[in-house]
DNA sequence: TTGTGTTTTATTGCCTCC
DNA sequence: GGAGGCAATAAAACACAA
């Protein structure tokens, strides 16, 4: 006791350590934390108190990010749809609610269904703060695998956010229970009804009305409603079909679009191209000097984090120097200034398949890191952020008039590990 | 330099699970 | 009942504006 009356600070070597032992583990065993301990010349309990505190530290930054985006999903007239069935009420507080005062079509008419899944969904746990990027830059087995938020990121593939409606619908259109997992992430665990209905029952309601696209209607039946059999013949109306190559060309990346197959087969692939341009980039950010010849002294914990982003730059670079390698591939077009500008977005082949609603909608990182700087609400972070952003935005700079060769070994690399695996 | 706000660390109590 | 985790709290350390 008399020994740690005063508290330590960690030393940066061990803040480090921890940081990135809590990006692979946030539940580390006992072992692990005696190694930690016996690494870092600290007391198991105060690897344990760390631990406890760092998590809580998460929670909290992924509370108040929800609650961030919620007041901007409010300001922007689009009503809370996570599958959570969070809303906010005047205060800006978040509340769970009953279902029935969140009718589904108001919910449509309020433009869920065009821009409900927009980027604000996709990319929705993509974190703009510190930590939160650092944990995309690796591979989160611990139980919560959360976000950090989890999200949690882009090389994560488990966006505690990312509703994304397929991970519920079995091939067969039966609907499966959603990633309770993810929802217990997002801090808020409702309980008995409230959860049944917030968080299968919604997330059944937002799968099916994105499988039946335009053809949900507002003056349709209730979802719940039981329909006689409907004969053979019924859907081979041209008109039907029409309307849904009408549709389909404006949303390719609708789940019943003919293009749905292609982008699919993208989808697989895709995940696979995120997790490995999250390894390299992540070596990337370790390894690649700059232009300068300088040698990257950005290979700590944060800045791996950081890599995950720049791992992305650099398949814009590659998209970039080629344009039609990228895109094409995907049937999208996609404008290159806009990949550019927005190559974060853009360079995310989930988003990619969403291309229309990206562009319909800025992105929800792009925002929040706005609204986190701009409005000075959370000064203390604001002050870091600030701090980082400029670093990484001198980063980027640096990174963006790197020598062109090594984007293109970098670009082989890539290819050499795609193809090997495809 | 000082006051104030924020962040980090340590402690404690409660809860859940085995 | 013990272990581990969470949440609340206190206080030191830190940052920054006046």
């Amino acid at each position: 006791m008399e020994k740690n009356k005063k508290r330590r600070l960690k030393t940066p070597a061990q803040l480090k350590a921890l940081e990135d032992f809590y990006n692979d583990n946030k539940y580390p065993t006992e072992e692990m934390k005696s190694e930690l301990a016996d690494e870092l010349e600290l007391t198991e309990k105060q690897i344990s108190g760390w631990f406890c505190h760092r998590r809580l530290k998460d929670k909290k930054m992924l509370n108040d990010e929800v609650c961030a985006n919620g007041r901007q999903d409010r300001s922007s007239g689009v009503i809370q749809d996570r599958g959570s069935g969070l809303v906010q009420d005047s205060c800006g507080s978040t509340k769970h609610v009953h279902y029935r005062y969140l009718d589904p079509k108001e919910v449509e008419s309020h433009g869920l269904y065009n821009h409900g899944f927009s980027a604000a969904d996709i990319t929705y746990g993509h974190k703009n703060h510190r930590y939160a990027e650092n944990d995309s830059a690796t591979d989160n087995t611990s139980s919560e695998s959360s976000s950090s938020l989890q999200d949690r990121l882009l090389c994560q593939g488990q966006d505690p956010y990312d509703m994304e409606p397929s991970s519920h619908v079995t091939p067969n259109g039966s609907l499966l229970p959603p990633n309770t997992k993810g929802a217990n992430n997002m801090g808020h665990k409702p309980s008995g009804y409230l959860k049944v209905k917030g968080e299968i029952e919604h997330a059944a309601i937002t799968a099916v009305k994105k499988q039946l696209g335009k053809h949900y209607r507002e003056d349709g039946p209730l979802l719940s409603v039981e329909f006689d059999t409907i004969p053979p013949e019924a859907f081979e109306c041209q008109i039907a079909d029409l309307a849904n190559e009408a549709y389909y060309a404006a949303n390719p990346a609708l789940p019943n679009s003919p293009e749905v197959s292609a982008v699919k087969k993208q989808s697989s692939l895709s995940s696979r191209y995120d997790s490995y341009f999250t390894k390299i980039s992540s070596q990337d950010s370790q390894m690649v000097r700059d232009s300068t010849g300088e040698a990257s002294a950005y290979n700590n914990t944060k800045n791996c984090r950081k890599g995950t982003k720049h791992g992305f730059d650099g398949t814009r670079y590659d998209s970039g120097s080629n344009p039609s390698d990228h895109y094409e591939e995907n049937n999208l077009v996609v404008n290159q200034t806009d990949s550019l500008l927005h190559g974060y977005e853009n360079s995310n082949l989930k988003n990619v398949q969403r291309g229309e609603y990206v562009k319909s909608k800025p992105s929800n990182s792009v925002h929040k890191s706005q609204v986190y700087l701009d409005t000075g609400e959370r000064r203390g972070l604001n002050k870091r952020m600030a701090k980082e952003e400029k670093f990484d935005g001198d980063r980027k700079i640096k990174k963006q008039y790197r020598d062109p060769d090594e984007v293109r070994v970098l670009t082989n690399e890539m290819t050499v590990c795609c193809r090997d695996a495809i």
